[in-house]
RNA sequence: GAAUGCGUAGCUCAGCUGGUUAGAGCAUCUGCCUUUUAAGCAGAGGGUCGCAGGUUCGAAUCCUGCCGCAUUCACCA
């Protein structure tokens, strides 16, 4: 690095600019590439950071990398004349610079920019891990690649420049959220923006961050979901609302869980969970497609399939199925000691739509692979969710499980403002007990609801286990650009 | 929060039944080379072996504690 900073000053004191301001270009590496004709150069000016050198004597070929891809440099001392030839010397991989030359093909079949003056445009003042590659059987091998999981999420930057895989997974990330976005917004709903500093936080069962305003001296929570704002605007009169909302979760990290992450939440007037079964269904069979040119899609190991429609099956049918246990119908008790016949463990404390709960997530879950709905949930595990029109005890509720994860959840929304108020209290006397991931009463959302809400369906859905789905990332922090570490 | 594994040069790794001055490839530096592509050839520099203690004549290597990361479990999407 010493070395580095002493070119800089040596660039400096001979009247070179390690950090100019702009420069012109006219052509990235990929689409430069494949409008390559044979017989007809093409004047060009392109810009990148160099990944590798090639020197040889009074000619060199290098690399640069642009925002869609690599793009060989020859430079020949006779033609950019020697000044510029010894400072091309000074250049150091990871350098920035900007070329302008002409389009030809190398001895060697390459398609590349044949330089007839170069421009240093950053100095870069450390080593980059630069890989090497090397075709073998059309196959590209890459040697001692930048690999360390925790500095690549530390200088994800780092990690961005050399891995090119990592890139691709991110521009898909973004192709995936934007598909969602159009699909949203062609049917003519609103992006809309929430609160996420909120003086109660409610719509989901978890323990929030807490913070603190000054001015107001009052404690103040992160979200943990957008859910009761977003429906106080469907009670404001809009037919549909979405927003891709960054929530907050203290709760622990792991290849699944981030402290922050995002959702989408959308909220349609009108309709019901059923409804949205076939919304999801669509949507998500579209993105695949957008993003991979297929539905189809390997995670974990899996091949899985999000051809649309997709498998919907109740709560009671999947424990049915994959325990042979029986569960509609049965007592607190009863479902209790066909848990232990199970082999579960319970907390003694935990009521019966807990305890199914625990069964669903301890022998169904995992073996969900391909996508399917499981529906109907019991309404103590749902206290936001409308009863089910002709099953008692049950809510019209649905998650999306692909590859043993939820990927979505999703319900009819309760709009009758005393039911929920019921259910709200119940929460609030769970809490009382000792369950900080109870809810709270919201009074204001209550007051919404009195006022009235239509009929609604809603939806969220985990964007980064969506991204690692339709990516094949084993890790939420493979999804994320810079995923929570503890401090260097 | 618990268990297991890992931490050696800028990067990827070897060395770890304790024993001269800790190695390799790439990267870096010097020299040669005007169509190379893991360019090549010749030479050189680069390390408080995660941190702190301990055992020992002697520790990268054995022991203890701490820090960080990964995986699994618990809580959760």
């Amino acid at each position: 690095m010493q070395r580095r900073f002493d070119e800089r000053r040596h660039l400096q004191e001979s009247g070179i600019n390690p950090y100019p301001c702009s420069f012109e270009v006219t052509g990235h590496s990929r689409q430069i590439i494949e409008h390559f004709k044979e017989d007809a150069e093409e004047k060009v000016s392109v810009a990148g950071r160099i990944m590798a050198i090639r020197r040889m004597g009074k000619a060199s070929f290098f690399h640069i990398q642009d925002s869609d891809g690599r793009m060989q440099i020859y430079l020949k001392k006779d033609e950019v004349g020697d000044d510029a030839y010894a400072t091309f010397k000074l250049l150091d991989i990871g350098d920035i610079v900007g070329v302008n030359g002409y389009t030809f093909r190398t001895r060697t079949g390459e398609i590349s920019v044949h330089a007839e003056s170069f421009e240093l445009l950053c100095k870069s003042l450390r080593p980059i891990p630069v890989a090497k590659e090397k075709e073998v059987e059309g196959e590209k091998v890459v040697f001692d690649a930048f690999a360390d999981r925790e500095l690549r999420y530390r200088q994800r930057y780092v990690d961005l420049i050399v891995n090119p895989e990592v890139r691709n997974t991110f521009i898909k990330r973004s192709a995936i959220v934007s598909h969602i976005r159009s699909f949203f917004t062609s049917q003519g709903w609103l992006e809309v923006e929430t609160p996420i500093l909120q003086p109660i936080y409610g719509g989901a069962a978890a323990r929030p961050f807490t913070t603190h305003h000054n001015a107001l001296d009052m404690q103040l929570y992160l979200r943990i979901a957008n859910e009761l704002y977003l429906k106080r605007l469907i009670v404001g009169g809009f037919d549909g609302v979405f927003e891709f909302a960054k929530d907050f979760r203290n709760e622990g990290i792991d290849r699944f869980h981030n402290p922050e992450f995002t959702q989408v939440e959308l909220y349609v007037a009108y309709k019901d969970y059923d409804w949205m079964m076939r919304l999801v269904e669509e949507l998500f069979q579209q993105t695949a497609i957008a993003v991979n040119g297929t539905a189809m899609t390997t995670f974990l190991g899996h091949e899985i399939s999000l051809e649309a429609p997709f498998r919907r099956l109740t709560i009671a049918d999947s424990i049915r199925e994959y325990t042979g246990a029986e569960i509609e119908g049965k007592t607190e008790t009863e479902l209790r000691n066909l848990a232990k016949d199970l082999g579960l463990e319970l907390d003694p404390k935990i009521g019966s739509g807990k305890i199914i709960d625990e069964i669903f997530g301890e022998f169904v879950e995992p073996k969900l692979i391909q996508p399917t709905f499981i529906t109907d949930y019991p309404t103590e595990m749902s206290p936001l969710a409308k009863p089910h029109r002709s099953k008692p005890g049950l809510v019209e509720r649905f998650e999306l499980i692909a590859g043993g994860k939820e990927i979505c959840n999703s319900f009819s929304e309760l709009n009758d403002p005393v039911i929920q108020r019921q259910r709200l209290e119940e929460q609030a006397s769970l809490r009382q007990r000792g369950d900080d991931e109870a809810m709270v009463v919201d009074e204001d959302f209550l007051r919404a609801l009195e006022y009235g809400m239509p009929p609604t369906a809603g939806l969220g859905i985990g964007i980064d286990r969506l991204v690692m789905l339709i990516t094949g990332e084993e890790s939420i922090r493979d999804v994320i650009f810079f995923p929570h570490l503890k401090p260097e």
